[in-house]
DNA sequence: GGCATTCGTGCAACCGGTTGCAAAATGCTT
DNA sequence: AAGCATTTTGCAACCGGTTGCACGAATGCC
């Protein structure tokens, strides 16, 4: 049903290649034949097949993204950002939600079948062993909100969360709070892993200060809220510091619904920085996540790879600052 | 670089036809040499690919899925289950983030260009001249939370605004204030007109109260914050029906920061029932609509739609019910 | 005007699969 | 064991493009 190169060259009473060539970048036609051909074309009203000739050329401009977090609201920024950026670039994103059981071989699989030019993996809860399958596949990749490391196998964009949890731990000390706590997401997640290292590193330094460490089951309102909830009745802390805004907002719920005021009674600090983080009846103090860097480098990053495939894997670190907004006390 | 059927045929001493019906559901092969081609694919890593398949088959399993709603946290939501909901069939969705300059026919000329099977326009806020180009095309599609036809064009699964607007107008009714108001969307949002329509319908039927109607500049937190204030300032409702539940979060905010109690001082009303809004510190009253349905819904059209092209378009509505949390106050 | 270049074009092979068709192989019957 | 029906198989053409190559036309130069 849809037109094609060959009805396009019988029209305008030239060959298939001369067709192909005026459609093609760079080709050679003169502007006689071309324009022929773009007449031609607009009466039939054709366009040429991305897919046909992403056989010969090898190219598709088809990029998987690919992500398990299709709960948190800062995520909806995350595709939108990715979205236009990709598509101001003339790429296609074409998306996979991933859930728990899925295997990054599958992954992979699925997008060997579309002969995808790249893929970017953007989470921070998922273990690098999903873009190294990329990778071992020979698609280039990037893992955007990865985990910091210094020997990355895969090119990597993010922060340093270790470090997001000292910037929290130093804020904590010079309000003078001596009893603090880290309320993270899942315990196995890296990011969590991360915060809590820097976090507790810092805050250990001092040992008059005393500190609890304690895991939500995800990154999410009910998790955070019930966590808290625990929290508050059994061991209650001056100052949280919670996984993230999500976790962060059901925290603040939980102290709000036993009539505790914040941020004198109880302080909460988030990371991320969402949209919703500020809004006025939130206005979570939280670490700043400059997620709009991050992705415009990551698409960067999967652009430069579909030229140059080889080139050694780079960790990309973004500085993160905290933003103060209204659940973190002044110095008393 | 990737593997090939016919270096799959090869090792295996059968014809490129072998492997291929192999690969393919209901093709005629021995087990004999389906075990000799499936043991040399294995040992290969040998993946059909899709795209050149579809060359001759006219299938991509690509589903466009179209949006310009990349700001409102019921999205995530709607995007989650799309995903889902075409990967458990096999379908892979190829993600449009629509800017308000965006064209029809370009993104139509676009998703053609990658010889999309169907395609999904998710927005309550796109104009029917959308989806109708896609039919234009030739394209599958259907128009997810579309605005209700009693002609349609183009198959619409959504909800009836109208009859929404009419049912927080009862409500409103029932629980006997004497002001109310419709804080709506942008002006020109089909979803706002609608649920504006059947909110004054019922209100005007009793001229004793008092009806005031005005609009966001967009469905977000901010223009609704923006223009609650502005309300509350000059002349204040007893109770707000806001255009979504984003912009009744705005509103919300807006009331709280004057010291307004709400329910009792001033009531809101949200539309969506998105996550957020059953958060205890939101606990927003609102109507509920079933974006699992719809969904489920509009997969299953445009799934039809691919066996049966010809299908003649069908709006399909789902009803939609107030869920009453805290921001509505009982009859006084 | 003659000759060497450069440019533009069509042919044909190829990209990685699918599929109608006819021949070959197999199975079943008697 | 022969005869027939049924399966299985490979050939070759095709899907909608791209591209190396060779050839003819146009151009530049003296």
């Amino acid at each position: 049903m849809a037109v094609t190169l060959k009805e396009v060259a019988e029209l305008a009473g030239v060959s298939r290649s001369a067709v192909s060539r005026t459609f093609t970048e760079g080709a050679s036609v003169s502007t006689k034949t071309r324009q022929k051909v773009e007449k031609a074309a607009a009466r039939l009203g054709y366009q040429p097949n991305a897919l046909a000739s992403s056989l010969t050329t090898g190219r598709t401009k088809l990029i998987g993204l690919i992500s398990n977090n299709f709960h948190n609201p800062i995520f909806l920024e995350v595709f939108d950002l990715f979205t236009r950026g990709l598509q101001n670039r003339g790429l296609r994103p074409l998306l996979v939600n991933l859930s728990d059981e899925d295997k990054p071989e599958d992954t992979v699989r699925l997008l060997q079948q579309y002969s995808v030019d790249g893929a970017i993996v953007a989470s921070s809860t998922l273990p690098p062993a999903f873009p190294r399958a990329f990778r071992d596949a020979g698609i280039p990749v990037v893992h955007s909100f990865g985990r910091f490391s210094s020997t990355p196998d895969v090119h990597i964009v993010g922060i340093d969360n270790v470090e997001c949890g000292r910037i929290v731990a130093r804020a904590f000390l010079e309000r003078g709070f001596d009893h603090v706590c880290f309320l993270g997401g899942p315990e196995d997640a890296t990011s969590t892993q991360d915060r809590m290292k820097g976090f507790v590193e810092v805050i250990a330094n001092d040992p008059s200060i005393k500190l609890t460490t304690t895991f939500a089951s995800a990154y999410s309102f009910d998790a955070g809220r019930v966590e808290m909830t625990k929290q508050l009745m059994t061991d209650p802390a001056q100052a949280y510091f919670c996984g993230d805004d999500v976790l962060s907002i059901g925290a603040l719920s939980a102290a709000q619904s036993i009539g505790l005021r914040i941020p004198d009674d109880v302080s909460i600090v988030g990371l991320n920085d969402m949209q919703m983080a500020r809004w006025e009846n939130i206005a979570l103090t939280t670490i700043h996540q400059p997620i709009a860097e991050i992705i415009e480098t990551s698409i960067e990053v999967v652009v430069d790879l579909l030229e140059a495939p080889g080139k050694l894997a780079q960790t990309r670190l973004f500085p993160c600052h905290l933003v103060e907004r209204k659940t973190l006390r002044r110095r008393s």
